[in-house]
RNA sequence: ACCCGGGUGGUGGAACAGGUAGACACGCAGGACUUAAAAUCCUGUUCGCCGAAAAAGCGAGUACGGGUUCGAUUCCCGUCCCGGGUACCA
């Protein structure tokens, strides 16, 4: 009997589905576990080797949890809406409901074949009505809330009405406006659209008109999170900020709470860094400056800075192009050069000015008055400064920051240096550790002491005040796609109406071409019915359905609500999340946002979705390179090329060869000629009678021809073998290269494993004596450091561990039970095919997917003695066994007996001898 | 440019609170079994020196240069290189 392993996983994968065995209750009297794998994208390129290494470790902890007695819920959906499927609709024709259709059971048929636990039943898509029901009511309970900043929760809208009958916005100043001041008489008197437009700046969940992110080729905005340098995240096409009408999330009043959040959970500090860098957060201060220029009326220029320390070193001012009281700076001389920059600024396009920045800029003819010293100070117009971020203005300091300093060296401007010798005339320097000169009353203060004396002087003037200002923008909430969640909005009269919670799901309609509607509107707007209904046209973005995904697991078949709160109290947070950190300030923020909100209406009992979050690396490819002699169709050997990749002095072309026509180096010539049509005619120049090939290690990718699909590598070695391998491969935290070769040492393991209690001719060779006490140090040794392994998700030692605990089994020749049961399922989790087929064919009944995990037993680990090295100076020189428990003298007097330490000694005194009891002896010379 | 990670044999990696560097595998070399192959098993495998070989021994060695320590892959300082994040955020 060998180890047949596709027929024992086919058969028992089988076994589990007809069982039910991985049915998850929501009610036990067990502990519970919440193990989470990161929402996937059902892609049409279906599943490469790199995808499932978050999921097998995953799987692996959730089977072990439930060993040890866990109640483990481990799902997996699908987050369904986005722009793929809509790209392939407009390029093929296909409906993005059947592509995705579609690609969801190739998804499905390839994850089976690994052997994962998933509790199907609570499979959930974001494209299904059932699910975007609520992911439109959770909308609609933003809409209807605003963040009550005295609180610093999220608060139902109807709150604030009542306040604001009372007594005006005095209570809440508005979010997005905080110049608007009015009392309850005021809002009394306001028209209902009026008061509806003012609620409109204070829900969570709003509309406004904003400088956006609009991609053309998609036709789309996108979230600041789906722009990378300059080009859609998607694609890679240019995005320009253009002014459009959108829905937003109002995150940035989750700012604070999202930081604080970070203190509580279990994020590596890359991650946390991410975040934090994402939200920025600095303290600083507004200024006021008086203006002093031709034109009357200009009102003062407020600028934010992070340094009012350096108020002295103020030498020019600079104002984003894009605020209005540029118009009022510029005087009769300078006007025409302002026109003609304003002119130029508004030609750049996004991505030009992502990708040169060249210093650039004009000054406006007026200047501003240092409120200390009375000095003019010029005020320039520049694009450096963006009109976004603060006030859109600052002070700048050149001595003191990069930026100001190189543009005052590209247009002359003189550099006051207030820091002394910290400045050397060519650099900035940023730092707040030097004394003050040339800065009147701050003369000979320390710049740290000096940011809190300046506040308070410009607070007590009346001209400015202590300002904390965020990076982080309100999230682009709406996408003018055909392939998302409905908005369940109505607008009369210019007027958001929230659909009544009755009509939800208000459900896509199906379409035939998904051209964009007018006026930059999605095409919902070419469908008459759906205007005739005065329907919002906007879809929600892809991440609208990932935001609370993990609570819809919980409670998957509820219509009467989102998830029932008894439930979500029972699951409570994710206990282990795992997925890519691509998702740091996208998905995770987002998420995190909406769990805050939820808790804050109390619709759930915490506000922090996540416990633990394990970032996977990636998987690499191992790319293989064939080398063509420039303009024939010979390929010459790897290792015949010269240094600098020629051969004979000939120029070569390296092309990416498929690697799954490429044994370790050596390539299928045959294989290779029918590859592709162009190399039919190949001929080839051998080594060793062997082409052998170059190789790199590149990100996996089908252009490099560098991707390895699972189900070859399952049919090769089976579900178990290529479980344990991609965990044997390194920390799942790590990126590592795959190589397809290293499989054969994992694969001989299973073998070895099941030569244990199998023998060819025999059978079964297992027999029910007594262990000896080697035996049981070796088992108990395994669960020890498994259990450790497994518990840290340090997996790849784990199977080293499974590995030593074989070695020395088989070498034992241990065929007992006793033994073996226990290691038997020690692997379940691991590998659990073979696993459940040796528990059985051993003669022991039920599933061992629900055995009890071993436990470990110090007494049988316990060493009497141990065999120390001993070093003469620091170098191990010999190794001597000693008693555990000797003392210090006894340890001396046994060492210096011993020959070899003697021998270096050579007859002198040792100056001190360090004995660490269980580690090491050090003799000092 | 800035902020995080990280540099260990031919390769993936181990050493989880400073204590025998290279576990476990891959690959490679040699051998056994076999008519042969596959499979399996055994031996060796950081580099250099010494040796016919083996054993034993010696020296160097965790990117590089310094430091702290009886002892450093691990801690500190400086330099170089690789990966990730951010990109005019005042």
């Amino acid at each position: 009997m060998e180890y047949s392993f596709r027929q024992i996983e086919q058969k028992w994968q089988a076994h589990w589905k007809a069982t039910n065995a991985y049915k998850v209750s929501n009610e036990s009297s067990k502990p519970k576990c919440y193990v989470l794998d990161m929402f996937p994208y059902p892609s049409g390129a279906g599943l490469h080797v790199g995808h499932p290494l978050g999921y097998i470790a995953s799987d692996i902890y959730s089977r072990f949890k439930r060993l040890k007695g866990f109640n483990v819920l481990h799902p997996m959906g699908y987050d369904a809406f986005g722009l793929p499927a809509e790209q392939y609709a407009i390029e093929h024709g296909v409906h993005p409901a059947v592509s995705t259709e579609q690609n969801i059971s190739n998804f499905r048929k390839q994850l089976d074949n690994i052997g994962f636990c998933f509790d199907w039943d609570r499979e959930v898509r974001t494209s299904d009505p059932s699910y975007y029901k609520w992911t439109q009511w959770i909308f609609l309970q933003l809409f209807n809330s605003f963040f009550n900043r005295h609180t610093a929760k999220a608060t139902p809208i109807s709150q604030l009405v009542e306040s604001f009958e009372k007594a005006g916005n005095q209570e809440h100043v508005c979010p997005a406006n905080n110049a608007l001041v009015f009392s309850g008489e005021e809002w009394k008197s306001f028209t209902p659209k009026r008061q509806q437009e003012i609620l409109m700046d204070y829900r969570l969940a709003f509309c406004g008109y904003g400088e956006v992110n609009w991609c053309e080729a998609l036709g789309t905005v996108l979230a600041n999170d789906e722009v990378v340098n300059g080009v859609s995240e998607r694609g890679g096409y240019p995005v320009e900020r253009k002014r459009l009408r959108q829905w937003y999330l109002r995150i940035t009043e989750y700012a604070d709470r999202l930081l604080e959040g970070l203190e509580q959970v279990d994020f590596s500090d890359a991650m946390k860094e991410m975040q934090t860098n994402w939200i920025g957060k600095s303290y600083g201060a507004e200024i006021d400056f008086k203006v002093s220029s031709e034109q009357e009326a200009v009102g003062n220029l407020r600028v934010y800075t992070t340094r009012p320390d350096t108020i002295f070193g103020v030498d020019f001012m600079v104002v984003a192009p894009e605020l209005d009281i540029v118009d009022h700076l510029k005087s009769a001389a300078q006007a025409s050069a302002v026109e003609e920059y304003l002119a130029y600024v508004k030609s750049r396009s996004e991505r030009e000015r992502m990708a040169e920045k060249k210093i650039s800029g004009v000054f406006t003819g007026a200047y501003a008055i240092n409120p200390f010293n009375g000095r003019k100070i010029p005020i320039w117009i520049s694009e450096y400064v963006l009109a976004g971020y603060g006030t859109g203005a600052i002070m700048a300091v050149p001595c003191g920051d990069e930026r100001d300093h190189k543009f005052a060296e590209h247009f002359n401007i003189p550099v006051t240096n207030i820091i002394g010798t910290h400045y050397n005339g060519r650099d900035a320097n940023p730092t707040k550790d030097a004394i003050l000169e040339n800065s009147e009353f701050l003369n000979g203060v320390l710049m740290r002491d000096a940011i809190s004396i300046v506040n308070d002087r410009i607070e007590a003037m009346g001209i400015g005040k202590r300002k904390v200002n965020y990076k982080m923008r309100d999230a682009a909430f709406s996408r003018q796609r055909y392939w998302g969640e409905p908005f369940p909005v109505q607008w009369k009269d210019g007027v958001a109406v929230p659909l009544p919670e009755s009509e939800l799901p208000l459900e896509l309609p199906y379409v035939d071409n998904y051209k964009p509607g007018p006026d930059g509107e999605g095409p919902l707007a070419n469908i008459p019915e759906w205007v005739a209904r005065e329907l919002e046209t906007n879809t929600m973005p892809g991440y609208a359905g990932s935001s609370w995904y993990f609570l819809r697991y919980m409670d998957p078949h509820n219509n009467q609500s989102f998830c029932d709160r008894k439930v979500s109290d029972y699951w409570g947070q994710v206990d282990l999340y795992i997925g890519g950190t691509e998702h740091a300030v996208g998905h995770l923020l987002y998420s995190r946002m909406w769990t805050k909100a939820l808790f804050d209406l109390g619709y759930i009992g915490h506000d922090e979705p996540y416990k633990k979050l394990v970032n996977q690396g990636m998987i690499q490819g191992s790319s293989r390179f064939v080398y063509r002699i420039h303009g024939t169709h010979t390929f010459v050997s790897r290792g015949l090329l010269e240094e600098e990749e020629t051969y004979q002095q000939k120029q070569l072309d390296k092309l990416h060869v498929d690697v799954n026509i490429v044994d370790g180096y050596e390539l299928d010539m045959a294989a290779f000629k029918n590859w592709k049509p162009d190399f039919s005619q190949a001929e080839f120049i051998l080594e060793d009678g062997k082409y052998l090939c170059g190789n790199e290690v590149e990100k996996m990718s089908k252009s490099k021809f560098n991707t390895v699909n699972p189900d070859q590598i399952v049919d090769r070695f089976g579900a178990d073998t290529f479980r344990m391998y991609e965990m044997f491969l390194g920390p799942v935290e790590i990126s590592k290269p795959w190589d397809t070769k290293g499989i054969e040492g994992v694969h001989r393991f299973l073998k070895k494993l099941w030569r244990l209690f199998i023998d060819e001719q025999k059978g079964v060779v297992v027999n029910n004596e007594p262990a000896t006490a080697e035996e049981l140090k070796v088992l108990h040794r395994a669960i020890r450091k498994i259990e450790d392994d497994t518990e840290r998700f340090s997996f790849n030692t784990g199977v080293s561990s499974f590995m030593i605990c074989v070695n020395e089994l088989s070498d034992l020749k241990c065929r007992k039970k006793v033994i073996l049961d226990q290691l038997l399922i020690l692997l379940t989790p691991y590998a659990p095919h073979i696993a459940e087929e040796l528990w059985q064919l051993t003669g022991n009944s039920g599933s061992i997917l629900d055995a009890s995990y071993p436990i470990f037993e110090e007494k049988y680990v316990k060493e009497s003695a141990k065999a120390y090295p001993v070093a003469i100076n620091g170098k191990t020189r010999a190794e001597i066994t000693i008693s555990l428990d000797a003392t210090q003298q006894q340890v001396e007097a046994i060492i210096l007996e011993d020959e070899t330490v003697k021998k270096w000694l050579d007859g002198k005194t040792p100056k001190k001898i360090i004995y660490v009891k269980n580690k090491m002896i050090n003799v000092v010379l």
